[in-house]
Order: structure tokens, then sequence, then C-alpha cells
DNA sequence: GAGAATGTGTAGAACGTTCTACGGCAAGAT
DNA sequence: ATCTTGCCGTAGAACGTTCTACACATTCTC
């Protein structure tokens, strides 16, 4: 009645029975009877009892799910989400995300504020740590990593299979009779392992071995300028490439304008793939072709991966999701 | 020991007080000696006691504050997380993000949610629900609302000033020269009030109104097809506009895209300007006209709003934050 | 030097759950 | 009749905090 929240002790005298009975319904736990049942579930409708998350949490589960995002403006962040919630929508279970930031501090200070609220387990998307970092947070709380390659024995992964949507791309572009493609890559300060775009770049340096091509690997970095100042470097070469491939959609839209500004069309004289397939690809002005990481088969396999990890399972799992090539109107047969 | 977590009572244990002591020195409270002080400081720190916040929601403040996002891809909404994370950053608040999805239900379960995990206040973004809903949310807990317009009494608010963005934009083209200038509105199917778009829609008529021109509102929807295809129509009738000023950017690249296939030069035989500065307007290829939210400020100002709200304001207050205006290459003079 | 005022520390009762341990009862086994 | 055996229900101790009430020193005031 002070703060006018209804109690599990409200229900209980309103039921006639005692508070332990009416946490066995709620639980759905052994050793009720079906009488009994009823009469709390009547009582919990009317009085529009809902369980208190806090309290629970000293005890028992909290049936909260954190999320750590690295970067809020990742452009397929809102599907792993909708992936997450999704699978999760029917159970009992909520989700929260918890914005880390870009910074190894913030990001571990929000794992650490998310297992102080005692959150049953974590998915990090993307986290940038030390292995030790991620062990430390493995050992607390059930952990499930996306979007960093090579897993380890404490908590489970799901990443694309960038290797394949580099593949995927090559592939594509050797088939409309490419020889001479170039990859750009973003170039990395920090001595993290096992990034997505080092995949992507390995991915393409192999399949570009599989054709028997020479591969042409340009780092700049993952921005419209970045897309930008690598083709124009591409672009004046002697030989210059007929295809270029940019391991994200963001630097290849700045290879688009490269290709404009030189006076260049799009796909006949150069043809242009991305990754990620960010929303404005599919927009008719820019129709980038570009690898799909289907956002929502990642988050929908991570939440499946930490709910299974919660309810028991140790062993651990890396769960890899493959990827699909889209393919729009900036790719097309060189002009010869 | 069992759980491994470190209680407030291992502290004081290891500094030889009572719990209630080092309670006083973690919350800072009166009635504390500095020798008290250093000696409780160095057991936490020895020990990296940190406290449990589960345990301090049954009492007192959780420290958390939660915010319900409408829809994840809202493209300004990266920019509202970092202004009230920045805000919050040198506090003790942490801040947990709830996707509530676009449904009324889904919404309501989350802000439930958020409710029973006793957070101390929550930031609503665009929340779909009744006025009574919201009511019922702000009785139970602190509440700011973000981008929607008329507030009331339990709740502050924050919103963009649209009327000033619809005017920003519409003095602009008459500056440049434009009399026949259309606005593209989003059609509504709900019987909310207050919505952004309708409120930009009525900037645009008085806007038009104060320069004695003639106004000419097309609803179709805030997509880059709803634009596609309120341009078509415009652009097909007898007296076409100069200006096409649409309430969204997604709706302004569709706009674009007609004019486009139209073959009309942009801004030479239409100018377009669109309503959100979302990322790609940047972007040389495109170069969008547009109106620019600043969602850190929107967001460091519900932060502000919901603490002071936290810490004992009672007087409701509605903040609007001025929007201004990015002029780029999609807006020029009329060809006479 | 008595009483008041101030400052510092502690005991212990909440907070709303979960869950172990146990009591009571009915039905079946002996 | 007495003993098991299940089943159903309850008492009450946690969980880790906060915070009121109070005890005890010390210092101030007249």
């Amino acid at each position: 009645m002070t703060s006018g929240r209804v109690t599990i002790a409200d229900v209980a005298r309103r039921a006639g029975v005692s508070t332990a009975a009416v946490s066995k319904v709620v639980r759905g736990a052994y050793g009720v009877s079906a009488e009994m049942q009823a009469k709390v579930r009547q009582a919990i409708d009317e009085l529009g009892y809902r369980p208190h998350a806090a309290a629970r949490a000293l005890r028992g589960r909290t049936y909260t799910l954190g999320v750590m995002l690295s970067d809020t403006r990742n452009p397929f962040f809102p599907d792993i989400i909708e992936g997450i919630t999704g699978r999760l929508g029917d159970t009992e279970y909520q989700v929260l995300l918890g914005p880390g930031g870009i910074e190894p501090k913030t990001q571990a200070r929000m794992t650490d504020a998310m297992i102080d609220r005692s959150m049953d387990g974590l998915i990090l998307i993307s986290p940038v740590m030390t292995d030790a970092e991620l062990a430390a947070i493995a050992a607390a709380v059930p952990v499930v990593v996306v979007g960093r390659h090579g897993g380890a024995a404490d908590h489970d992964a799901v990443v694309d299979d960038d290797v394949m949507g580099a593949r995927l791309v090559v592939d594509h572009l050797v088939g409309l009779g490419h020889t001479r493609i170039a990859h750009i890559t973003h170039l990395e300060r920090a001595r993290a392992q096992g990034l997505p775009h080092m995949v992507r770049a390995d991915g393409y340096r192999q399949a570009m071995r599989a054709h028997g091509l020479a591969d042409d690997v340009l780092a700049t970095s993952f921005t419209e300028e970045g897309g930008f100042e690598g083709a124009r470097e591409l672009l004046a070469r002697d030989h210059r490439p007929t295809a270029i491939f940019a391991g994200a959609d963001i630097a290849a839209l700045g290879v688009l304008r490269a290709a404009d500004e030189a006076g260049l069309s799009v796909p006949e004289d150069l043809s242009v793939a991305g990754y990620d397939n960010i929303g404005i690809a599919s927009l008719k002005r820019i129709s980038l072709t570009s690898v799909d990481q289907d956002g929502r088969v990642i988050g929908a396999t991570a939440a499946r991966l930490l709910v299974e990890r919660i309810e028991g399972r140790t062993r651990s799992v890396a769960s890899s999701v493959s990827p699909t090539l889209i393919v729009r109107g900036t790719t097309g047969p060189p002009r010869l």
C-alpha cells in the first residue's frame, strides 16, 4: 500500500494461501494442485500482480538478458536486436541493451553494470576487450559473443562467415568476366585479432588465389572518405582495376563518388560491391551490390545459444551464419 | 564466498567496522569520520567491492535509467543515446535501453519491465500509447518523453521545434526565389496527436501563409517509395512546384529519384529539402539540404530533466530544442 | 560541573522474492 | 491398526542492501 506496488503477500492474502504457494504458482514449480492454481491465478489477475524483478534478483533469476552494444551506429545492429527480441518474444525473458561505447573502459563499465544488476546472461556485440577480460565476464555470467572470430571454451560465439561473404563477391565478379579486382579494407590500429574486416580481406585473398588471380588490397578506412581516397588511388593506376570490392558499404559509397568524379560510369567502366547491405544500398538511386549478413538470424542464434547456456549447457558452441550476395546495379560485365 | 561476489559484509569484516558504516561511506552519507572513510575505502579497493544493484533496488535507488526506444531504426536515435550517456557519463547513473517495438502492446510490456526492475527513471522516445497509459507510467516512476508534442503535468517533455524547422526550410526556399513550394507529409492512420510530421506540416503551412504563398501538402508516407510517388504526382501537374520539401530525409531520397527519372536536374529544375539530416544526407553524392535536430542536445536535455525530476523537482518542464538548417547541394534558385 | 548539543558508530528491521525443510493428510501396503 | 509413500501446502531463513533509531563520546554553554 505504501508504494502502491502489489506484492506476493497481497496475492497470498487475497487467495487465502501462503506466499510460498503463490511463488510456486508464479514460477510454475512442482507441487501445486489445480485448485490452488486457479485460486492464485485469479487473485493475480484481480490485483494485477507482477513479480518484482529486483527482488527476484536477490534469490534467483531476473529473467533479464543484457546486450552490450559497442557501436550504436552499426548499421545492422537494429536487425540483430530484432532477431534477439523476436526469438525471445514468447519467453519470459526481457532484453535490455547497454550502450558500451567504443572504448574498452566504457565497455567494461557497462558489462560490470549488467553483472551488478544480476542479469541472467549477456550478449556482447563486437566487444573490444582482451581475452582475459572476456574470460572474467564469462566466469561471472553466461556469455555469447557476436561478431568476433575465434571463440573460446567459456562462452559461445556467433559470427558472420566473412570468408564466405568475400568469396561470394569475388566469384560473382569473376563470373562477370573481371580479373583485376581490388579490395579496400580498414586500417587497424588496435592489435585485436579476428576482426571482421581482417577476415574479409583474408577471404578475398583466398578467393582470388582460388581463381588464379593476383590480389590487390588497399587499406584505408571504413568511411565514405576512406572509400573515396582508396578508389582515387586505385583508379589513378596505369592498369586500373575493373572492379572494386569495398569491405563495407559505407566505403563503397565513397568508391561510387570517386567513380563519378573520374567520369567513369558504373557498372560499365567500374563495378563496385560492398559488404553489410545497409539500408540505403537498396535505394534505387544507389542500388549497390552488397553482401547481406542477415542480422536477424545472427541475433536469433545468439539468443538461442544464450538461453541454452543459461539453462545448463556447458560445452561451448561457435556458430557461423552464412551471408548471401545481393546483386544490384553497381556490378556488371567489364567493358572490353 | 559461495557466489564469489564481494558483499558489503565482507568489506565491513575486512575494515573491522559495521555494514552500516560501509553503506554510509559508499553512499557518501553524513556522519562518517575521515579515518573511517579511509579504512573503508581501502577495504573496498582491496576486495574490489561493487554494490549489488539488485539488492539496492529493494531499499533505495538502483541508479539505473531506462530509455524506451520505439524504433531502433530511427536515424537520429544514436545521437540521442550519445547525448544521454554523455550527460550521465560522470554520474553514478547507468543507462539501459529497452527496445519497445512499434506496437503499443510491446511498448507497454517494456515499460512495465523497466518499472519491475525498479529503474529510477524512464526516458520514452516517441512512445505510442494513450495519454492515460502514459499517465499510469508517470505515476509509478519519473518520466521524460522525447519527440511527442504537447506535454502534461506529470512528466517532462523534450521536443524538436518542428514548426521552426519547417519555417527554416520555407524561408530558405523563398529566399532563393521559390514561390511554388510543395510539402510531402506522412499519412496518419492512428488517431494520435502532436506527432512530429503533423507539426512539421503545420509549420510549413504557417510559414507559407506568412510569406503570402499558397500551401500545397501531399500526404503519402515517410519511405523512399512514398517520397517517390508523391514527387511523381507533384511533378506531373501543369504548374509543377519548383521546390519540394519532404518531411523526412528518407522521403526526400525518393523525391530525388523521381526527379532523376523525370529528367529534371537538381537543384536547377527542382530544389529538394528534407528533415532529420540523416547520415547519408551529407554524402557528397547525395548532398541533401536538410533540417538538423541535434539529437545530442535533445538527449542531453532529456537526461538532465530526468535527473532533476528524480531528485525532487515536481513542476513539469517542456523543453523545445531549436533545429538548424543545413544547406547543401539540392537547393538553389529556381530556373526562370 | 551539569546539561545540551554535536558528531560518530552500530543494531536490526525492512524491501519482495525464492526455496529448503518440514508438517499434515490421504491412500495404499502390511 | 500401523507403517510407508506421495502429494500438497507452509514456515521461515536467506539474498545484499538502506536507513531509522539509538548508544556512546566528546565538546560547548552557562
